[in-house]
DNA sequence: TTAAACTTTCAAAAATAATTGAAACATATT
DNA sequence: AATATGTTTCAATTATTTTTGAAAGTTTAA
């Protein structure tokens, strides 16, 4: 397989996964040709790389800024602007669970505390719902926190291992 | 918040949450309904419940049985099928983690791998893709063994904990 | 074997999500 | 101030996914 090739089946491949885990396939795919470009590339590359409008190139490579995982760069004597993607996958998996954390666990965590704690009167049916929600809110409570911690420590490890080796 | 009210918010939160990590929000809210369902629950009921089609029950049904989290029952002196779900949040969280890692992960590493032993070549660009995409294969089958084990770690953690009373 | 009770399938329709493209907006250059 | 270069926005279009409903299929019972 030639360079070409392999660097559209990365692109594709990344796509569909995005597709799957609901986030839109332009964006993935954008995220999936920065990830793996040495140097920062303009809008209009991108545009032609994938075949895209101006208007979903612009609209998705905001929204993967507003993700966090995508920066800006300007190149001295250059009007345009050039993106990059966020390449150290440890930070990239922190970013990504902590924004999914923010916009979609949070949220969850919330309704489901609501309806965990209405009364729950004295049919089995009620004290069912209510003693399995109970149950579900704490797990995705436990699950949330674990990822948090995880991120936490994948981010501090090395900081640590330099600190620890300077005592 | 009275119970009906409560059940409902649950089943469209759970719905909405689906669809945001790529399952059919149908499919979601009928594993919503039968997680809360202190019993089995019939075909008519879900359609009745969540006000869908019988083909829309029918094909979810099928698609969360394949996913192995709900079950066909039968009772006694009815003709009718009835649907649990499964209720232990371990195991449902094992079951959902072996299933996408299986159809999505794994299918996924296969071409990462595929696309990250091309050969370099000499130009930087060249490098960084496989540099980059080796990488990334990495830390996928890192991040996929380590699903595995926490889900290995929670179906047993109960079954070792007995067996270290009993000695 | 026929009918009744129930489920599955799948082409067509509907709903939802993504994409385009052109006008409006910004900013730098002459 | 006018023009050139580049970006954003969003209503309209297009593509994708989901849902419907009716016909075909299956199983049980009379």
């Amino acid at each position: 397989m030639e360079f070409k090739e392999a660097k559209n089946k990365f692109v594709q491949t990344w796509g569909a996964l995005g597709s799957q885990w609901g986030i839109n396939k332009t964006m993935a795919q954008i995220h999936a040709l920065l990830m793996v470009s040495n140097e920062a590339v303009s809008m209009e590359d991108i545009m032609e790389e994938l075949q895209i409008s101006r208007g979903n190139a612009s609209m998705n490579l905001r929204a993967l800024m507003d993700w966090g995982i995508v920066y800006k760069e300007f190149k001295a004597g250059e009007r345009k602007e050039f993106f990059t993607a966020e390449k150290d996958l440890d930070e990239l998996a922190a970013k990504i669970s902590r924004e999914r954390s923010k916009r979609e666990i949070k949220p969850a965590l919330k309704i489901l505390k609501e309806v965990s704690t209405i009364e729950a009167k004295d049919s089995a049916e009620e004290k069912h719902f209510v003693d399995q929600t109970t149950k579900l809110y704490d797990f995705v409570l436990k699950a949330d926190n674990m990822l948090d911690k995880m991120t936490e420590f994948n981010e501090n490890w090395l900081g640590k291992l330099v600190i620890k080796m300077m005592k």
